[in-house]
RNA sequence: GCCGCUGUGGCUAAGGGGUAUAGCGACGCCUUGGUAAGGCGUAGGUCGAGGGUUCAAUUCCCUCCAGCGGCUCCA
């Protein structure tokens, strides 16, 4: 797409979409002044779905605002308002702006390097303060629809006032863009919150917000994904512990968690004592690192726990079990010397690759440093980060760094996972920690003979096991495979004359292991099937007549490739039990 | 926590100053039906909670609670 860049050229621009979505932000900020001409506008970038502007205007904005900015762009679009680029000195773009009474402009190019020379796109009547490129005529801005409204603070900083964010859309046509919503229409029947429900899975309640409620098939799905990582970890040398969920404070005072993590804390009394509900595992973890002596022998030293951990989220962050207030940590906390470190981080990232892949993820990497609320010592920290680096370099995997998103005791390197709009959300990560077997004085005999400092590797593959639940719920569509499924197979009897068999065949099955249910209303079999259809069983066996004279066989039907005929029970049997052994998808 | 929106039987929704509708589901009866909804009937709601305005509030106003989309924060 021919672009108009600052220098006043027009070439070809790779990023159509991105040049065309910012050029339309300038058309909503145009509209927006043109209505309410006392709008101070701050920042409108092309993200990536679309656009948005943040604007700042005595009362905001609500959604009927929104209506008549979106008809207000539509004329400017069809005003076909040629696209044009100036430039001005440092001195005349404030004044520029100052004039406009455009402080946030004027902040923005206070900031910019005094030598800049201060770049303007104008359309019509309105000029922004911008770097472009842009497309050459509004009318090419004809396909956008204006999403959301939403707040957001001056700096991305909550403590700077907060502006009305307007979000929109645009795409080079028409039919792009039905399609990008028809998918954002389609993505909403994924979503974890409707399935969860819809399929029996979990749930919340006003009395507990942010704390999940997981419903029979949930607890099956749960369990089965426990099963899986214990087969994956134990053969790994993982042993599993499980500690106290209420812990005395002055244990969290001494890891470190009241001073840096309290906020986040919930906090209880027992006889006069103060003590908190557990947000993390590690100091729990430590109690049984220290509880007897270690030798160098021990290490590297893996204790796993499924630790359910309290946390206090703000409540505007709450999202199902994407963001809860508990949650379950496939947590492991291995204790290493020095010279470890690197062949056991490799270890772990090779289990979190190994399980991620299990389930088709795509994941992204990134590292995480030092954080402005932290402890210990630069020389730690440096070393720690290093170490991380040096070891994602060795096994050569791609990452980016976050800067100051570590946790308070050590850097972190962080596993992304999607969700079915293209949200990531951290999932697995691996933290290297100098600080608490300090804090703790956990020791270990050397070769030498003398007592020296373990290092602490906090890390965890699910992340949150509801977390993870929720990610696999919209990967899958509900649709799980026969391994996850909370009930593999529906045995539907067409009448009342195949109910007896039909109960044979479902305890049969029930022996042989395989998670079955019997659906023996009396409901004809076009309904029985569509109901177990919509609760996305893998198989459904329909029992009828024929089968029950026979005698030894079952009607497969696949929830996926439909009426597969018929086959012996002890033939159908094994095929789940293979299919689930297996974890076939 | 902040900004905007939403809150009606188990679920999905309609309605709107004169105390409420429908579909699905549940239950009962009839139907015994072979691969995505058989028929008839019954029950079920202090319209999120608390205040206020009014002769009268589920409807208008305020506060709170919860949910949704974002911001900030994080597994």
């Amino acid at each position: 797409m021919k672009a108009l860049f600052s220098d006043g050229s027009v070439r070809e621009e790779e990023d159509a979409l991105h040049v065309l979505r910012h050029t339309t932000s300038h058309v909503l900020a145009q509209a927006v002044k043109r209505l309410y001409p006392e709008t101070k506008l701050a920042i409108g970038p092309a993200i990536a779905d679309g656009f948005y502007y943040d604007v700042d205007r005595e009362g905001g904005f609500t959604d009927a605002d929104l209506e008549k900015i979106e008809e207000e762009m539509r004329k400017i679009v069809k005003e076909n308002l040629k696209v044009e680029t100036f430039t001005l000195p440092r001195a005349e773009a404030i004044k520029l702006m100052e004039e406009k009474k455009e402080d946030y402009k004027v902040q923005l190019i206070k900031d910019l390097p005094e030598d800049a020379a201060i770049s303007f796109y104008k359309q019509g009547e309105f000029t922004d303060l911008c770097a472009g490129p842009h497309v050459l005529y509004t009318k090419q801005c004809k396909a956008f629809k204006l999403t959301s409204l939403a707040g957001a603070y001056w700096r991305g900083d909550e403590h700077n006032k907060m502006l009305t964010r307007i979000y929109g859309t645009v795409f080079e046509n028409k039919e792009d863009l039905d399609k990008y919503l028809a998918m954002l229409e389609e993505a909403k029947k994924r979503d974890h919150r409707r399935l969860g429900k819809e399929l029996g899975i979990f749930m919340f309640s006003e009395e507990g917000p942010g704390f999940p409620f997981f419903l029979p098939n949930g607890m099956t799905l749960k369990n089965t994904l426990l099963n899986y990582w214990r087969g994956i970890h134990f053969p790994e040398g993982y042993k599993e512990i499980s500690t106290p969920l209420i812990l005395n404070k002055h244990l969290w005072e001494m890891s470190g968690h009241w001073d840096h993590y309290k906020d986040n804390m919930y906090t209880t009394t027992i006889d006069d004592e103060p003590y908190c509900i557990k947000p993390m595992n590690c100091p729990g973890s430590t109690i049984v690192f220290a509880s007897e002596s270690r030798s160098y022998r021990d290490l590297p030293l893996r204790l796993g726990e499924f630790g359910i951990v309290h946390r206090h989220e703000r409540s505007g962050t709450l999202h199902g079990l994407f963001r809860v207030r508990c949650f379950t940590q496939d947590d492991s906390h291995i204790y290493v010397t020095p010279d470890q470190i690197e062949q056991e981080i490799t270890n772990v990232v090779r289990i979190i690759d190994r399980v991620y892949r299990q389930f088709g993820f795509k994941y992204h990497v990134e590292l995480s440093t030092r954080p402005k609320d932290s402890m210990g010592s630069d020389e730690d920290w440096e070393n720690a980060t290093n170490g991380l680096i040096h070891a994602l370099g060795t096994i050569g995997l791609p990452y980016t760094v976050n800067e100051g998103d570590g946790a308070f005791y050590g850097p972190k390197i962080d596993f992304h996972l999607e969700d079915s709009i293209g949200r990531t959300w951290q999932c697995g990560t691996i933290q290297l920690d100098f600080q608490m077997p300090q804090r703790f004085n956990l020791e270990y005999v050397g070769a030498d003979g003398e007592k020296h400092h373990p290092v602490m590797i906090h890390r965890v593959v699910f992340g949150s096991v509801e977390r993870f639940m929720g990610i696999l719920i919209e990967h899958y569509a509900g649709k799980f495979p026969v391994w996850l499924a909370p009930v593999q197979v529906k045995v539907l009897s067409v009448s009342e004359k195949s109910r007896e068999y039909a109960a044979k065949v479902t305890s049969r099955l029930m022996a042989a292991g395989i998670r079955v249910e019997n659906d023996a209303r009396d409901e004809k079999i076009g309904y029985k099937i569509r109901e177990a259809q919509l609760q996305r069983v893998p198989y459904m066996l329909v029992i009828g007549e024929k089968e029950s004279e026979e005698g030894t066989s079952v009607a497969v039907r696949s929830r996926d490739r439909g009426d597969l005929g018929s086959c012996t029970t002890e033939e159908f049997i094994s095929t789940v039990l293979r299919q689930n052994a297996e974890r076939q998808d």
